[in-house]
DNA sequence: AACCGGCTCAACCGCCGAAGC
DNA sequence: CGCTTCGGCGGTTGAGCCGGT
């Protein structure tokens, strides 16, 4: 299920799993600092990964709001009928699925749901003397013209796609879009021993207590070399603390050496 | 218990459009 | 206008899982 950690000879970037030293490393960084340049991002945070990894690791996995385990009725028939006038776009699609990933929507059409549309379809062709029927199901279907954007969608109000219906997907309630599994996120930090928890949980207030859509952190806190300083994940906690309450960054420059400028 | 083949899904790859110069 | 960089997207891959034999 898990690539083969491997290296790229003509890089020597690293390729396949992510660790959880990298994950840690990629989720400190992005909760502290943002995904300001994806490309830029490893250097500063200390991964041997190409930025187009980082960020698909972010975006498919590590995402404190990634909604992870078994899809619901509602959310499948909403993949059916959203892919019947959609088509493969999957970015689309997502946008009206909170908490679900493209790439895992795409894993979950390819391997479940297309062969049970294919059956239903052929089910209904057989019901209705061998004439093939286009989609899963007829009351899903849209007007032939629904433009690419679905604007069919919030006018037939589906649950899962209308930030103002309360009852399933409230955009305002965290705790609706939250996995009732753990994610990876909780995991990994439950597993992570060397993080003093207390310093955990303020990094969790600080990624959950705003507005969930806004950027994680609207304002980095920045001192003068904010885009020259390294990035150490070990010392993250602790650094973070310093950095907070001093804000100007110099006095690690002049008291912690190994912020060391030449990393750069 | 061992083998095998299908399934799952994290991750990679290549392409494209937007933005900046 | 062309080039470069970057983010985003969709298709594809392949290692591990799992159920059947």
């Amino acid at each position: 299920m898990v690539r083969t950690p491997s290296r790229d000879l003509t890089s020597g970037l690293k390729k396949g799993t992510w660790t959880p030293e990298e994950d840690r490393k990629l989720i400190e960084y992005v909760t502290r600092y943002g995904c300001w340049n994806w490309r830029q991002l490893p250097k500063f945070a200390g991964l041997a990964r190409c930025g187009k990894s980082c960020r698909l690791r972010w975006l498919n996995y590590l995402r404190p709001n990634i909604k992870r385990g078994n899809y619901t009725m509602e959310e499948e028939e909403t993949i059916i009928r959203l892919h019947a006038s959609m088509g493969n776009r999957w970015s689309a699609i997502a946008a009206h699925l909170p908490g679900r990933t493209d790439n895992e929507i795409k894993n979950h059409w390819h391997t479940t749901l297309k062969r049970r549309v294919r059956q239903q379809n052929s089910a209904q062709a057989t019901a209705h003397g061998g004439v093939p029927t286009p989609n899963f199901s007829p009351e899903h279907q849209l007007p032939a013209d629904s433009s690419p954007e679905f604007v069919g969608i919030e006018q037939q109000g589906s649950p899962n796609s209308n930030p103002s219906n309360g009852d399933h997907h409230d955009y305002q309630n965290f705790a609706d879009i939250f996995s009732p599994q753990p994610t990876v996120y909780d995991q990994l930090f439950s597993a992570t021993s060397n993080i003093n928890a207390a310093a955990f949980n303020k990094t969790e207030e600080l990624i959950f207590d705003d507005a969930f859509f806004e950027p994680i952190f609207e304002e980095p806190i920045i001192g003068d070399h904010f885009w020259t300083e390294p990035f150490f994940p070990d010392n993250f906690y602790m650094e973070n603390y310093f950095i907070a309450s001093m804000i100007d960054t110099d006095y690690l420059l002049d008291d912690y050496p190994i912020f060391d400028l030449e990393i750069l």
